[in-house]
DNA sequence: TGACATGTCAAACAAACGTTTCAATTATCT
DNA sequence: AGATAATTGAAACGTTTGTTTGACATGTCA
């Protein structure tokens, strides 16, 4: 039970503490997560009262969704998803051009850096906040993939191997950011910051590429089992 | 401070209290993870005191590192690296096993199942407990994995090539674990329990296959640029 | 200026947490 | 049985948590 601000018609011409707590929430939230984050330590970063998070957003979840939310629009804005490449390139083009927009919008530093943060921590511990985000910009980012996967492999976008190749594409990508502190420890040379994307991007693409177009033509396990394809036991 | 049990000489016969304590809090830690895991919860279910975790373990961390501990080695003995195949084998037949064991390991059900959702977790937030388990399994199963690579691709395990298609295969393999949630969101019909390890393992291992077969020769980046495998921009 | 809404502040609240205390109980050995 | 150590139990401790309260400050418009 709080008073919604903001209800009358006399419109607030600073909302300056508000911006500070989204920004110091953003901080908070990316470093240790929703629920290890505490409303007095966003509080103080923001230079605000314990009671401003509860006056302004109505409680601490809340103010995590929209941190969440924004996040997402941000690092989106910045590394769209075909970020490079323009609507004539050819579909190989296009997929490197995705999977190297990935790894920046994930490996971005700043406030920027707390979208692939935040996702990270969705993924284990996933909130409510994540069903928006996935029908905002997960679900054409996938419809994309699948499409351009789809060309190249010469399948319908529907089919099971094109979703599969999808998949080991995406898990590549992804790999670095969250198993960073795996990797890390069993090999402390690799480096793994923005500066490591083109590095990795281009180890992804051609690992990717090469898997995609030399795929023996039973990927489908279901249909007859061809001889060659089959591993004993 | 407190007192260390079994200190004197008189052996306990039963130390039913310590084993159902360790299996609740497998239970609990699996599901929600360290911080969220609460001393009552795993009591409750383990039908004993909430001095129980104190008096038999010291403290929660305590408890939570011999229960990481435990169940990397039950699910590393039930699915051992290599599960299936012969030291005879071919690389490319001992990839498959790799792989196969690595998704059975983390997919199965029951108790060897807390192994794979607490290491997840570890992933995003590290606690002490993961420097020794990369040192006792992790560590070994990498130096493993590279040399069936090296041998694969006609190259030195400290190569970098090997070691970034090593982190694909590998990234191919938790990726259905960790984002699960994400992958279900998006793709509801995709099935992501122990009865997909055969799909998903095969799918990885042909994918990853071709993919290393047919990289193209530069794979290293800094080392005399070939103009058919650059990209322009 | 006075009235009123908006925003801030220190303080406190109630709940949950890991841990400790100490008496009661149980097992073990002489 | 009696003495001793191991284990359990209910209760409480001291912190930390998100949230609420009510006094106070600040802005705007009559």
């Amino acid at each position: 039970m709080y008073l919604k601000p903001y209800s009358g018609a006399g419109a607030p011409a600073h909302d300056e503490t508000r911006r500070q707590l989204l920004e110091a929430a953003g901080e908070v939230f990316a470093e240790v997560g929703f629920r290890n984050a505490t409303v007095r330590e966003i509080c103080r970063r923001a230079r605000a009262n314990v009671a401003a998070v509860n006056y302004h957003f109505g409680d601490k979840e809340t103010l995590y969704m929209e941190v969440l939310r924004h996040s997402q629009q941000t690092a989106f804005a910045k590394y769209p998803p075909l970020l490079g490449v323009t609507a004539d390139a050819t579909p190989e083009e296009k997929l490197g051009a995705f999977i190297r927009s990935f790894l920046l919008r994930i490996f971005d530093e700043g406030s920027t850096a707390w979208f692939g943060k935040m996702m990270s921590r969705e993924m284990v511990e996933p909130t409510e906040a994540l069903d928006s985000l996935v029908a905002e910009r997960l679900r054409p980012m996938a419809g994309l993939l699948l499409g351009l996967v789809a060309e190249i492999l010469g399948r319908p976008p529907r089919d099971e191997a094109v979703r599969l190749c999808c998949f080991s594409i995406v898990s590549q990508c992804v790999f670095y950011h969250h198993c960073r502190t795996m990797i890390s420890r069993l090999f402390p040379e690799q480096r793994l910051d923005a500066s490591a994307v083109d590095q990795l991007a281009g180890h992804i693409a051609r690992f990717s590429l090469a898997a995609i177009k030399h795929l023996p033509n039973p990927e489908r396990p279901g249909a007859k089992p061809d001889s060659a394809g089959r591993r004993r036991r």
